[in-house]
DNA sequence: CGCAGCGCCTGAAGGC
DNA sequence: TGCCTTCAGGCGCTGC
């Protein structure tokens, strides 16, 4: 059966992963069902990745921020109740039908709603912190700038992806240049800046184009609710739309959008990378001859 | 201290 | 048919 899939040769597409788009979408739809509201009691699955999901039983939810892939459920207790959904978390209101066997944690709150987190392969966490103390969470606590805000420039971007030799695309997953760029929209906004994914150093001009191309891939991609693939749904249980935008990634063979040659899928750091070998060029003096 | 490498985890799919 | 292997991947941790 295809799904969304573009390529039908191929097998079905990974699990989509929340990136800022998804995790945006969901803290959109999860705000008025959880701020105001108090937290009377909670249930976790038994690992230590959850437990500390009844760590916020009593307190009031204030409002529901977030950082990157992390959604910041703000407490009144000067505490933040962080969740990162991992590769396959899903949050959604308990429907108390069918026993799920993949949920990890649960919060009922004091208008008898319930919020689940499904989590099938259990790449997600749960936190309780104070507020702003992030230490226990290292990719939280060095997390880069968010993309969207002013505080996310093509200078700050060209300046932290020159300090270090890494190669481009493996930075922006570190989460530290910027925030909330995974696998997905980091092939997607390399392709529209050009930008060769194993290249190790930036120059301005292309840090210019990635800087603008990252924030034109989030914000169109969470204008339509985040990409689906496969299992990716909106807290309200909806797909996504944004699958259909995607250029680069999971668009291996296809034939580039802007030169039609076919894009190539290799693997950069243990992550599936497309891009256009053609379109996005290694600087002459570092060419990735891939031997 | 930076970073490479690995472990976590499970469903899908291919090989035999 | 069914067992075994491989793959996907964000992030935390270990150790060089």
């Amino acid at each position: 059966m295809a799904r969304t899939l573009t390529r039908p040769d191929r097998p079905d597409p990974p699990d989509t992963v929340p990136e800022l788009p998804e995790v945006e979408t969901i803290r959109r739809q999860l705000s008025p069902v959880w701020s105001g509201r108090r937290i009377v009691d909670a249930w976790t699955y038994g690992t230590p990745k959850f437990a500390a999901a009844v760590d916020a039983i009593g307190a009031r939810v204030e409002s529901i921020g977030r950082r990157g892939k992390y959604l910041m459920v703000e407490l009144d207790d000067d505490r933040q109740l962080v969740i990162h959904l991992g590769m396959t978390g899903v949050l959604r209101v308990g429907s108390g039908a069918e026993p799920d066997p993949y949920l990890r944690a649960s919060w009922s709150l004091d208008n008898g709603t319930i919020v689940e987190f499904q989590d099938v392969r259990r790449f997600g966490r749960v936190a309780v912190v104070a507020r702003d103390d992030h230490s226990s969470l290292p990719t939280l606590h060095e997390l880069g700038p968010e993309p969207l805000s002013d505080d996310f420039t093509a200078a700050s971007l060209y300046r932290s992806l020159s300090a270090s030799h890494r190669a481009i695309k493996t930075q922006l997953l570190s989460q530290r240049p910027v925030a909330g760029v995974g696998n997905i929209y980091a092939d997607e906004a390399l392709w529209h800046a050009r930008v060769h994914p194993a290249a190790r150093s930036i120059t301005r001009p292309q840090a210019t184009r990635l800087h603008t191309a990252i924030r034109e891939v989030l914000a169109a991609a969470v204008e339509r609710r985040g990409t689906t693939l496969r299992d990716y749904r909106t807290f309200s249980g909806e797909r996504g739309d944004n699958q259909h935008a995607l250029v680069a990634y999971g668009q291996g063979d296809a034939p580039c959008a802007r030169c039609a040659r076919a894009l190539r899928t290799i693997t950069l750091d243990a992550r599936t990378t497309t891009f256009c070998a053609t379109c996005q060029r290694l600087p002459r003096e570092r060419r990735f001859d891939g031997a």
